[in-house]
DNA sequence: AATTAAGTTAGCTAAATTGCTAAATAGACT
DNA sequence: AGTCTATTTAGCAATTTAGCTAACTTAATT
């Protein structure tokens, strides 16, 4: 279960144009970050998750890029590990079930009428 | 469907405490909000959705609290109703629907396998 | 051992955000 | 008409955020 502090930092995380847009990027992976389209595909993977990699197709600095990674990665919604010198980078998946399930939770306690509703009576 | 933008307004208005709270408070309706409970039940939802009676459960000035209510009616996760001289604050269940399926979105095209993973063989 | 590659840290600036108080607006009620 | 209530707008200050370049660290490669 994800407390409040935490949700407020995930929600911070993805309120800025250009994390939200990384965030696209890593998560949809090979394809989105496959800069050269001539490797072969097993290879994708490994390029498309490493920071520099990621950078380049932002018209940001790299240090830049870097801090909004970091940012990320302690909001818990990517996971970085470190292999060699590189670092690879990828959603956190239990994250993005964990945000599914506090909101469908929402809605269905609304749904169930444990929130109240104002009703156009008033 | 929620556009890019519409997204990252949405993370943005609760990505921040002051917002969050007021927002848990608001979906929790008359029970958090009721400030006089000798009033009847039925009484509790105009209450407890009307801007001052949010301003007074917190330790900011109403004009604080009216500028994050906007921000958040802009991002569409609440809806705003004026009746007289009052505006009654009701969550945006539908906005909370669609957050909730874009999640879940992700992380079923994840498992699907649509969006590649980084596996430790690399 | 030196060089190159991949990331991070530090320190700076500009812009945005978040709070405030005071003043303005809008509507309801005497 | 005048007053009270509810809310918004304006303008200000403090803080945070988001970008940059330069310098540093760490690890791989020559």
């Amino acid at each position: 279960m994800l407390n409040m502090d935490k949700k407020i930092q995930i929600f911070k995380a993805l309120g800025n144009k250009t994390r939200f847009k990384i965030f696209q990027n890593i998560f949809m992976g090979g394809y989105a970050c496959c800069i050269d389209d001539t490797k072969p595909k097993d290879d994708l993977i490994a390029q498309a998750t490493c920071i520099s990699t990621i950078a380049e197709q932002f018209d940001f600095a790299l240090p830049t890029i870097s801090r909004h990674l970091k940012e990320m990665k302690d909001a818990d919604i990517i996971i970085m590990t470190k292999n060699k010198n590189k670092i690879y980078i990828e959603p956190n998946i239990e994250t993005m079930k964990e945000i599914a399930r506090c909101f469908e939770t929402l809605v269905k306690e609304y749904e169930d009428g444990i929130v109240y509703q104002y009703n156009n009576t008033n």
